[in-house]
Parts: structure tokens; sequence; C-alpha cells
DNA sequence: CCATAGTGTTACCTACTGTAACACATAAGA
DNA sequence: TCTTATGTGTTACAGTAGGTAACACTATGG
């Protein structure tokens, strides 16, 4: 057996072209298979970028709706809300779900430094009183 | 083609049991194979254990020194490393590297509130006053 | 009515993981 | 010294996910 199976998605299971095309979705907002294959640099076949699609769909990270018999695809979901899941299951796999342990093996492997961290921690949480809670 | 063929080591690529032996590694901070077994709670054989061990070890996340024979594994890197590292993953995959969009996704994600956030980074800053810098 | 454009279905190959058997070596005891 | 544990090295197999694509089907526009 090798991986669940029966799990919410999740981010980390995407492959290389998965996550690419999902990447320009996100990147266009809403996307047709031609598009995506447009945008893509490889040369693959429609079909191909349709599979990805789909089970990309599948996977809940897009939905689409149908604009005269075309797919248009848009995320089901915004990059940071997916992003922020990733990032959970991390934190629960390596830092036994320590926040603290993980911004600081964030700051250990230099993906922010200390200062940075602080400073953006900062403005995160400014803008909340400006925004006024909302989901 | 799946996943990448000559990429450095990456924690999201590794399944379920590999999760569970490099987390006892890592809180054992050392680890034979029968020791691994004893504390997983699945009854798998010797040689699945030494398998993923070796595994492991290929992929760079433990390394092993024989004490009479005997293979001693010990993390190659700190799980807070690991985690950095994996969240530096997802941050180039999902967040075209922006910490701050991925911050606000743990927010929105509920991985950690606003204020949260913000206490935890002043302390990890205020942290590194005392400390010196140190690798 | 035909061609074009788009979808649905199905399939194949490979890499990765879980799982393990079996052969080989060697230290320790009889 | 011969045998027996004990532990390692090698090899393998099955299941699944992902990359890639062909092909059949359908409906729309000319």
């Amino acid at each position: 057996m090798a991986r669940n199976t029966e799990m919410s998605h999740d981010p980390a299971e995407l492959g290389q072209l998965e996550r690419d095309v999902l990447s320009i979705v996100w990147q266009r907002a809403e996307a047709t298979a031609d598009q995506v294959r447009e945008e893509l640099e490889r040369p693959l076949k429609d079909s191909t970028i349709r599979t990805v699609l789909r089970r990309l769909e599948e996977k809940g990270y897009l939905e689409h709706q149908v604009d005269s018999r075309t797919f248009v695809y848009r995320p089901a979901e915004s990059r940071q809300r997916v992003a922020g899941r990733a990032v959970q299951r991390i934190l629960d796999w390596f830092c036994a779900g320590s926040v603290e342990e993980l911004l600081v093996g964030m700051v250990d492997s230099k993906v922010v430094s200390r200062a940075e961290l602080e400073r953006l921690a900062r403005r995160i949480a400014a803008a909340k009183k400006r925004e006024g809670g909302k989901a």
C-alpha cells in the first residue's frame, strides 16, 4: 500500500504537472484546458491537460462550470488556504503540532529571518483590526 | 514519469511508514531497527523496518554508525530543519515564495491565530539576542 | 449533413512505497 | 572448531499515484 486510500485531499500529494496546472489556474483565476496548455511550456497533448484538470477537480482543488460546452475551471480554494493546510500537515508530521517549532525551523532553514518573521507577524496582526473579522 | 529523478530529498515525498519511523528516530535521538520495531504498533517484519531505515538514509534523513555490527541510526538533520525545508517547498509551489502569503494562509486555515503568530514571532526574535547568532 | 471542437473513458508505463523472503557474515557459545 | 544466533545486503513483488495519451462520442456551427 502506498499513501492513504481515503483521506481529504492533500497538496503534497500532487505531482509536478498537477502543481503546475494548478498554479496556472490560480494565477489566471479561471482557465480552460487550452489556455492551460498554452501557458505550459511543455508540449503536452490536450487529453493530458484534461486528465490533469479532471483529477485536480476530483481531488477538490478545482471546480468547473460549463460555458457553452467548454469547461472553465476555477480554483475551489485559494492558494493561501491550500498552502496553509499543507503547512498544517507538516506541522503534524514533523513538529508534533507545535507552531513555534515550525517557525523556528523556518528560521533555522533560512526560509525567513527572525526579524522578517516578526515584521510580517506584526503586519498580519495589525491587518486584522483594519479589516474587521472576516472569514 | 512520477516525481523527480534526481533532486535533494524532500519530506513530503515520504510515505506514512517512513514518516513514522523517522519520527521514532527523532524522538529517541538514535535507534536500532529492533528498537524502532518495538516502538511501532504495527506488526512488521525486521526486514521491513530495515528497508525503511535504509531508504531513509539513502534519502538523507538518517545516518548510521555501526556499534559492534549493529546499525545505530541517528537523524541527519533536526526535525525543525526538515520541517523548515518542507515549508520552503510549499512556499515555492503555492505562494510564489512569499512568506507573507504563507503566513496569511496559515492564519486563514486556522493553523495559528494572528495574535499567537505575533506572540511567537516576537519570542523567536527575542531569542536570537540571548543566544548570539549560531548555525 | 459534415467537420470541428470539446468531453468521457480507458489505458499504459514508471517511480515510489509497503512489505518481506532469502542469502551471507560474524560473534559467541558448546 | 563447529554451530547458532543475530544482524546486514540483496532482491523482489504488489499496489497506487501520476504523467501521458489514444480513441470514441457528442453537439455545434456552417
